[in-house]
DNA sequence: CCTACCGATCGGTAGG
DNA sequence: CCTACCGATCGGTAGG
């Protein structure tokens, strides 16, 4: 009577404090006894859950990707307006973020520790769902929804915003994952400017 | 007739392709042999030059740290509106994000790997830095020049949007770094909405 | 899951 | 600026 269970949650628990680890230290500044010691066991013993450091970091990054382009299809599918629809898709971004801010900086800034090919592969996902965002933007640009001299450079400035929340972010915060969001969405929208809306 | 100069050049020589690849690498990843491979020379030649690894990182950090306060400094000594004092205030940003991309990623992602004090200290360095922005945030809403529902939220957007800079910047695109700073500023202040102006 | 260990590589130093 | 080397630590494995 083996029990599968314990297995897979110890190796969701080794991925959850490496993700916290990796964030606070970087990927390669991390090492696997410390991993093993804050998980309460030695470095040998990580290797009947995980195959290398690496696996973790891919795990967390890809796992990422999928849940970023989820909520940008669920965002873009209801009826809406254009304006409406980057609303939607600002906010989900966000609720990804938040949901875990660790992971959510992992994601953002150790992917680059990938080897290859699973680094060129995670960079071409990312460009995919920026070049969504960014037909978003275009459409809104023509459906005259919004004005920006450039598409492209729109974007990127709006998802740059988004991305840095990990950064300063704290789940006690005051503000809840949805007012931020909000408030994301209409500072992006309407600007600084008092005759923004 | 020893001439100090070529030390001082190759520091600056040392400094320069270890930012290069603390950009691209990691500080944490980036091994010394690896430096003086790039430079041309042993690993252990390099110790004549410097203390240690992170003596660069250092040197890196609170060398853009003064930058930007130099850049911030010059924006708002000149009389204007507070709009235009902000206004001023992210160009001289991004004028110092672009004149140095890799020492800005560095300055921007890999500080963390600074040890105590150093660590404290770069901290508390671009929290006062903020904090500068924040109150010319404030004192735009305070005037009515600005519209936002809290100025440190404002702040924090507006600087991510900045930051992110260094990793899409090509010094050879087709944008020159004021046509990029000016976008930006358009683009913060009033948005993307067509009202905005 | 542990003990014991592998080869490789790390930052840095001594001595020239 | 190089050669030769230090002690420490790395990711990972074998065998139980």
């Amino acid at each position: 009577m083996t029990s599968p269970a314990p297995t897979r949650s110890r190796k969701a628990q080794i991925d959850h404090t490496a993700t916290a680890l990796f964030r606070a230290q970087g990927f390669a500044a991390t090492s696997m006894r410390e991993l093993a010691t804050a998980l309460g066991l030695e470095a040998g013993s990580l290797y009947s859950h995980i195959k290398s450091k690496e696996e973790i970091l891919h795990r967390v990054c890809f796992g990422l990707a999928q849940e970023f382009f989820a909520g940008f299809e669920q965002a873009t599918s209801q009826a809406a307006s254009i304006g409406g629809q980057l609303r939607q898709a600002i906010e989900a971004h966000v609720r990804v973020l938040t949901r875990d801010v660790a992971a959510s900086a992992v994601f953002l800034h150790e992917w680059r520790h990938l080897s290859e090919p699973a680094r060129s592969e995670f960079l071409a996902l990312r460009e995919r769902y920026e070049a969504q965002f960014r037909a978003l933007v275009q459409r809104g640009l023509d459906a005259g929804e919004l004005a920006a001299p450039d598409a492209a450079f729109a974007t990127l400035t709006l998802l740059a915003s988004l991305n840095w929340l990990p950064t300063w972010y704290r789940p006690d915060g005051k503000l809840s994952p949805d007012d931020i969001a909000h408030r994301l969405a209409d500072q992006l929208i309407n600007g600084l400017s008092p005759m923004g809306e």
